[in-house]
DNA sequence: TAAATAGTCCACAAACTTGGTAGGCTATCA
DNA sequence: TGATAGCCTACCAAGTTTGTGGACTATTTA
């Protein structure tokens, strides 16, 4: 299940989605209006920021925006960001691999199971951008 | 991700799989062979056996066996019942399902999506049982 | 240049989940 | 009746999640 931190993020990218090209939109606009605890919201915007998904301006007529268009995120990357693998177990992660202990992968039923889950959820969400999430 | 338990979960699940027919396996031996924590193990035996997964025998020559055929038991039904729900929000799942706040399930994009994607693994899962994970 | 604005950074913490452990109880069988 | 083996209850350490509080810094405008 994804995190109430990734759900806050999917809220405040696709509200950021929606003022696209309309410059820097607050925090406490985004907390108020997708009902965010403000200061827990700040951080995942920083943490957007630091991954180059999102910008911000300071002082008055400042806030945050999206640095790409919303065609070019992929909802993918932003689930590995917030909320980790996607994959249901270590072994079968593509960017989140460990080996398994006690477990031959060569010869392990569930996790060839689990590549198929994973490529069936990747199909859809490495093709989904934030231009999908918007109705 | 599936956490340790349900990994050691369908490690048993597997090897009770490969002994079915076979009488009654001691706890102590799962966990000997499979690497598992044995007082944890007993607990998720317990659990399965609770559910009608598995049954057990006390007393020498006892243990745990499964009550039904591999091929009867859906990997989807153990996922649910030691993991939880095996959609990514709550507000799009079948069996755990909780309306969201804040959000209209109508006009959600995310929503969408992870109908989609809770799909996909279901009609991996819901067709794969404990007889597939075998080798 | 001072005041107001708005994001940044750091520290902390309550609640919950995970991954166990300890120890006694109960049913079964030889 | 004694050994065996599962059942049950309680507990616990560590980590994660979901936040909060407060000071600091950069920017804009009067």
């Amino acid at each position: 299940m994804l995190s109430m931190k990734s759900q806050y993020a999917f809220k405040a990218l696709t509200y950021l989605s929606e003022k696209f090209n309309e410059g820097p939109v607050l925090i406490s606009e985004i907390a108020a209006k997708k009902k965010i605890p403000i200061k827990f919201l700040e951080s995942i915007l920083l943490e957007l920021k630091k991954a180059d998904i999102l910008d911000s301006k300071k002082g008055k007529g400042g806030g945050y925006f999206l640095k790409q268009k919303p065609e070019k995120v992929k909802v993918s990357t932003i689930i590995r960001l917030i909320n980790g693998p996607i994959a249901m177990l270590p072994c079968v992660s593509l960017y989140f691999y460990e080996r398994c202990k006690n477990c031959n992968e060569k010869h392990c039923g569930l996790h060839d199971m689990m590549i198929q889950v994973r490529d069936a959820t990747l199909n859809i969400v490495e093709n989904r951008t934030l231009k999908d999430l918007l109705v």
